[in-house]
DNA sequence: ATGACTCCCAGTGGGAGA
């Protein structure tokens, strides 16, 4: 079973390379982030032609989050239930037996601003929900762009970057308090090349440069850990025209 | 170097992203 996700940064855009990369990859489960429509502009007609399932929770303009599945998705979840929430964050629902929470984190600009205060409200939100769902379900992943560098090896100059948004004491904390609940990290359970990255800047040409940040994960319970085959970062459609600046990150499950 | 690029909504520029 091979489960993803991808920071698309506006589906509109992105839609033709969306099917094309569905067709190479055949995921049973694609959560994506930033799709940036509102409900009523979601694509689901060529999803559906496809062949995915699709459930999706958008606004205009910013954020927005879907989940396409080859099997239909059960007990669909939009945002954080009890966080009065007018952003478009996340979106869980069961497929084959497995939980699968999609999120995307905001990005929190800067330590002391209010978005940052708002980030961490929305994480220790993030984190009593999923610790929730944990126990009703233990065969959980929670994956997508968390906006989080949960260490110095996942950012290409730590130097520069320390103590700035996405490598904060604060942010880190909370990757570590999820990991906490009983999830682990799948992309390092595996040996990996260094300097991954699964985000670039699109100035300066930094994917060119190989200049970027790990700040989309994969996280999956205990009780799935057993089953992670792999994990990987699908670069390839960073080198697409007008390609998104994140790259697509995948777990492969065995059973 | 408070930049660089891309997307969006707007409207002939500006906010946000990371």
């Amino acid at each position: 079973m091979k489960l993803a996700t991808w920071n698309v940064n506006s589906l509109a855009v992105r839609l033709p390379q969306l099917l094309d990369w569905l067709a190479v990859q055949q995921p049973e489960v694609l959560v994506l982030q930033e799709t940036k429509l509102t409900d009523d502009k979601f694509p689901h007609a060529a999803i559906t032609a496809a062949g995915w399932h699709s459930v999706w929770f958008g606004q205009k303009t910013y954020n927005g989050v879907a989940l396409l599945s080859r099997s239909e998705p059960i007990d669909v979840v939009r945002n954080l239930p009890g966080f009065d929430d007018p952003q478009a964050r996340v979106i869980a629902a069961t497929v084959d037996g497995v939980r699968v929470i999609g999120a995307y984190f905001p990005n929190g600009q800067a330590p002391g601003t209010d978005k940052f205060a708002y980030k961490m409200a929305w994480l220790d939100a993030l984190q009593a929900f999923v610790a929730a769902e944990l126990a009703r379900h233990p065969r959980l992943v929670l994956m997508g762009d968390y906006n989080i560098a949960p260490e110095d090896r996942d950012v290409f100059d730590p130097v520069a970057w320390a103590g700035q948004i996405h490598c904060t004491d604060e942010e880190r904390a909370h990757f570590r308090a999820l990991c906490g609940l009983g999830l682990v990290d799948a992309f390092r359970l595996f040996e990996q090349p260094v300097k991954s990255w699964s985000w670039w800047d699109y100035r300066n040409l930094a994917f060119r440069k190989n200049q970027g940040l790990r700040i989309d994960h994969i996280l999956v319970s205990e009780a799935l850990k057993p089953q992670v085959a792999a994990c990987l970062i699908d670069k390839l459609p960073r080198k697409n025209e007008r390609p998104s600046d994140h790259a697509p990150v995948l777990v492969e499950l065995t059973g």
